[in-house]
DNA sequence: TTGCCTTATTGACGCAGGTCAACGCCCGCG
DNA sequence: CGCGGGCGTTGACCTGCGTCAATAAGGCAA
């Protein structure tokens, strides 16, 4: 959870005590550098802005706020969620180092959700028409925006999809699977990791109640595709769970 | 249903039968023109290729095919699925004239759902490259299209909000509503329309069986909200409907 | 450490919507 | 114009998950 503070002291330019540099960053494989040759993460980086680390249940920026920013997680997690008509709370998504959390703002000026922290979390703030300008010059940014937003909508059909019809297990296993394969891409434990969100925001964005989400845990415990502990997952059967995630 | 073919006699270099322009568009208001000067419309213009309508059933493309276009719908009706691991199938939208489809391709080059007309269509093709360019040359066109995608991402968090916890009333008002403010913006009756989905298509898409969709559509008719025959729909208390959409 | 409050687990029960089955009605085709 | 097959409707029954309730287990403050 330890902020990356690692001020080159050849950079005197450094606006805050929270800089680091793309170009350092142990993300940019996975984050908006990739694909950017080296002169054109420096560009970019000009443009990012680092601030202090969001405490446990701050919020990022809260729906229908003024649209300002995307964001880049760098340490932490956080959940993405809307308020319904009635009041509800749904749960759109959660954003792990490395992932773009904001692009559903840009629409209509405003932002569509809330982002809140789920524990101590640092993200890279990327104004965003400072972003559009620099993709009209470097073709490259400019089809990796697109293409990142072209995933997170890749990625919420895949949700709906799982909420449509799928049971609760497999819901579930699609969850862990997807947890798994992100920890995997940032070179954490594909097998064991600790679950930074409640079982209420699990059943959440999964559309199932906390009881159910318990009950499914302690059955894969039972079958032995899991081992749970508190927030403490192991998959133990990998194969299975990627079975039932499709059930 | 009828394709716009005023194919004008002082642009002698219209190079198809279907060809039409989007300054003469109807739909230029909705569409990709939007926010565009007269000027950057014409340039758009020699981009887009018109070709033939397609015939009911008939696919625009398909799941994991090479990604080269999005598209924008002229007349007709589209929908998009996508076909999961255990082969079912998931609706992930309907397209109607004015809206663009086939952004979810972009990410990784091929299409992540396939696209069928529900009805005969006719559609305009955008080759991505092409856009990719202007777009990097029209700041108007970078933006709006960033916004289009932007909007999609937040539509499919409606639609996963709609099916994480919804009743099946809900669900229909839902769809009902969209599709009737959705006619408004063509200049279309927001009270009388046509369905151009089956039942089986509504309820793939909001996560229900056909008996279920059946049932709402015949129990809403008993409650005097809507008047049911066939496809033809007449939404006779759209009040009422709203507040079922979320409840 | 103790105590309190939030989060998680487990059990008993009910219901919305899925499943299965029968039937009627469009609509396209010969 | 009449026939056939798909689409839609309706009913009876069943089940997975929600609801309600009680208890346990963390975790943070003092």
């Amino acid at each position: 959870m330890k902020l990356i503070v690692d001020r080159s002291e050849d950079v005197p330019t450094a606006p805050s005590p929270y800089q680091a540099s793309c170009s350092t960053c142990r993300l940019s494989s996975l984050c908006l550098p990739l694909a950017l040759e080296a002169a054109e993460v420096d560009v970019l980086d000009r443009i990012v802005q680092r601030s202090k680390p969001l405490q446990k249940g701050q919020h990022l920026y809260r729906e229908s706020e003024h649209f300002q920013s995307v964001f880049a997680v760098r340490s932490g997690t956080l959940k993405a969620y809307r308020t319904t008509d009635n009041g509800r709370e749904q749960v759109t998504g959660f954003y792990f180092p490395g992932e773009i959390l904001g692009m559903d703002g840009i629409g209509n000026n405003r932002h569509a959700s809330s982002a809140k922290a789920l524990e101590t979390a640092a993200v890279c703030e990327i104004p965003f028409t400072a972003l559009e300008t620099l993709s009209a010059r470097m073709p490259h940014l400019q089809r990796h925006f697109f293409q990142l937003m072209s995933r997170e909508i890749a990625e919420d059909q895949q949700l709906i999809t799982l909420l449509s019809k799928s049971s609760a297990d497999a819901r579930v296993a699609a969850l862990l699977v997807s947890i798994s394969t992100r920890n995997a891409r940032r070179k954490l434990s594909a097998i064991r990791f600790r679950l930074s969100m409640s079982r209420v925001d699990i059943g959440n964005y999964l559309g199932l109640t906390v009881e159910t989400v318990s009950r499914v845990f302690s059955r894969m415990q039972k079958l032995g595709v899991l081992r749970v502990e508190n927030k403490e997952i192991e998959i133990l059967d990998r194969d299975a769970l990627v079975e039932m995630a499709d059930a």
